[in-house]
DNA sequence: GTGAAAGCGCTAACAG
DNA sequence: CTGTTAGCGCTTTCAC
């Protein structure tokens, strides 16, 4: 049985349907400009033989791939371990699958990769790129804007010079931030403290900027950096208490830390939020909610993020055919800063 | 600056080495039986323009995508929630990228996204596929054995019929839960509860059956059924005090069950392990030692596990290239089920 | 060993 | 409106 039986070709379907391969090619791709009677036997005859197109025959002529790579460095995988990758992902993928773009993820270990990945993204294998890469010192970033493909970043890069005009999608960290710590001055706490996400992230540094804009010249030792793991923030939470014993609330980077330093706090006998407030960030379901008590919170609406990253790239590839493939990061392109929201619960 | 200078072609790089283009691609692929003062010449050639090989052409030709899709149904979205698939799907990428395949990844959302993925893949677009689907009424599997791409599982598919031949990678569940349950009966435990994952899955499942073989004709008010989350953990443990409020042990079917249950144990008094025994499944980093006590429990090896599904797909299309596209599923295509070790730590 | 030539399946002018 | 005609960039016989 030798099934095998070669995909159908528009050559077959266009004998079938007794027309020629340019008219079945015509009403495939949308059928503009054929009469009706036509666009119908082509339709049977399409059907009839299960004809699918080759996508690999079409990209040699149109150029176009219908595809995106979502790049996502190693530093990050790590961070797989909160659901914040897989949210993004899930945006990225609907937005992707509603305009009939597929999405092929590549994951990179280490620089090795970064040859790789960079050598792919210049291959024209892809229509563009979704980079999340957010560590200041990664050379990543740089690589794939060398290649040349359209891309959007995945938060703010962590570049020193700001000069190159990037797009990205990011929280609104800073100012996340500051709203925390607001909330937590307006119910008259003093002793403020702030467990840090790791500094070479700029998602981390930017909520430190938030912090300290509205501390201003507060005691630096209510301020320990830590790592966006629960670990981390009871770590961090020891150490604080060690040298400030007064302090009277806590502004934790994320939630995971958060869910940290509340249990260290109610293991040392300081009730939250009485003893002490303690507010997180990101809102993740799974840990906000289930801690005891139940985490006051920064939320950011990851799943949002991936799908407008998404967005924004899609609009700029179809500039870019539309433009006669010009269409560099023009004048509409900017960065995205998404809102946060206080999300209002029993730490504080 | 019409800097869009198309991608140089094989044609430019012969011209440039001063061959043919069938020489160039020969080097390009190898270079074999092609004298080596040629192959300099070209690989500098190559080098000079920066050629990449446009991928679209040669699938034309070779009907080799050297891509594999990653197809991750709507229900185990969820999951996401804990890293189990961001590990397999890293034990993946790092498979596929040695052998220099790329990885599609789609996400199902429902019905509609059925259609559209086994379209994608009837389509030809990838070479196999890599199928997540652990559910016992998922009717994807179906279709995508129907599009007749070459396909591995991850987990033991949940058909009623087991007459297909699928091959797929699973962990030894059935044992893993036999061996925890034998660990806490060997501690002299009598009335050891087990707290299932949701049972349409086949690997809570086969836990379940694992701990009934141990068991025997135990008393099932010990059984209770909940959700493979923290919370669900909790209210499990909460029933199982209530109805058995003699319970001395519990096995859970993941860690986030278990840390759930424990949580629960020590609200209500009971010391972990000395009144009640506490043993988790999956070995999950994060979870199962951040818990208190750190968790006793069933490791299995996630990443693996995805590696080896890569591994398999690919052995399976490299003999299907060979055998001239015959290549079904012959006899060397069985599943492959990974052994489990059970992990002693502070809560058994 | 190396080159010439034929196409893979499709789209995009260009005629008609 | 529809058909005809060129290729897209690459691999692969088949001669030389």
């Amino acid at each position: 049985m030798t099934e095998t039986a070669s995909r159908p070709t528009l050559e077959a379907v266009a004998e079938r349907a007794g027309v020629s391969r340019a008219t079945v090619s015509r009403v495939v791709n949308g059928g503009d400009g054929v009469r009706e009677p036509l666009v119908e036997r082509v339709r049977q005859a399409v059907e009839e033989l299960g004809y699918v197109p080759n996508q690999a025959a079409r990209s040699l002529v149109t150029k176009r791939h219908d595809a995106v790579a979502v790049v996502i460095a190693e530093p990050e995988t790590r961070v797989f371990a909160d659901p914040f990758f897989a949210l993004q992902l899930r945006g990225i993928s609907k937005e992707l699958t509603a305009h009939d773009n597929q999405l092929v993820l590549l994951l990179t270990e280490g620089r090795d990769d970064h040859a790789r990945v960079a050598r792919y993204l210049a291959g024209g294998h892809v229509d563009g790129a979704l980079v999340f890469s957010l560590h200041l010192d990664d050379p990543l970033p740089g690589l794939i804007q060398g290649a040349g493909v359209p891309t959007v970043f995945g938060g703010r890069p962590g570049w020193s010079d700001g000069t190159r005009d990037v797009v990205y999608v990011d929280s609104d960290n800073r100012g996340g931030a500051r709203d925390a710590v607001r909330l937590l001055a307006g119910l008259g706490r003093t002793r403020i403290a702030h467990i840090t996400g790791p500094l070479d992230q700029t998602s981390a540094a930017d909520r430190l900027d938030g912090y300290r804009e509205v501390m201003g010249d507060a005691d630096p030792g209510l301020v320990v950096e830590s790592d966006f793991t629960p670990g981390g923030g009871e770590r961090a939470m020891r150490a604080l208490l060690e040298r400030c014993p007064d302090v009277d609330a806590v502004f934790a980077a994320n939630d995971l830390t958060a869910a940290g330093a509340v249990r260290v706090l109610r293991e040392r006998g300081r009730r939250v939020p009485e003893d002490v407030a303690v507010v997180g960030f990101d809102d993740m379901m799974p840990v906000a909610e289930q801690t005891d008590p139940p985490l006051t919170t920064v939320r950011q609406d990851i799943e949002e993020m991936g799908r407008i990253m998404a967005r924004l790239l899609l609009r700029r590839l179809e500039r870019r055919t539309a433009d006669g493939a010009a269409g560099g990061a023009d004048g509409s392109d900017a960065p995205v800063v998404l809102p946060t929201t206080l999300v209002r619960r029993a730490s504080a």
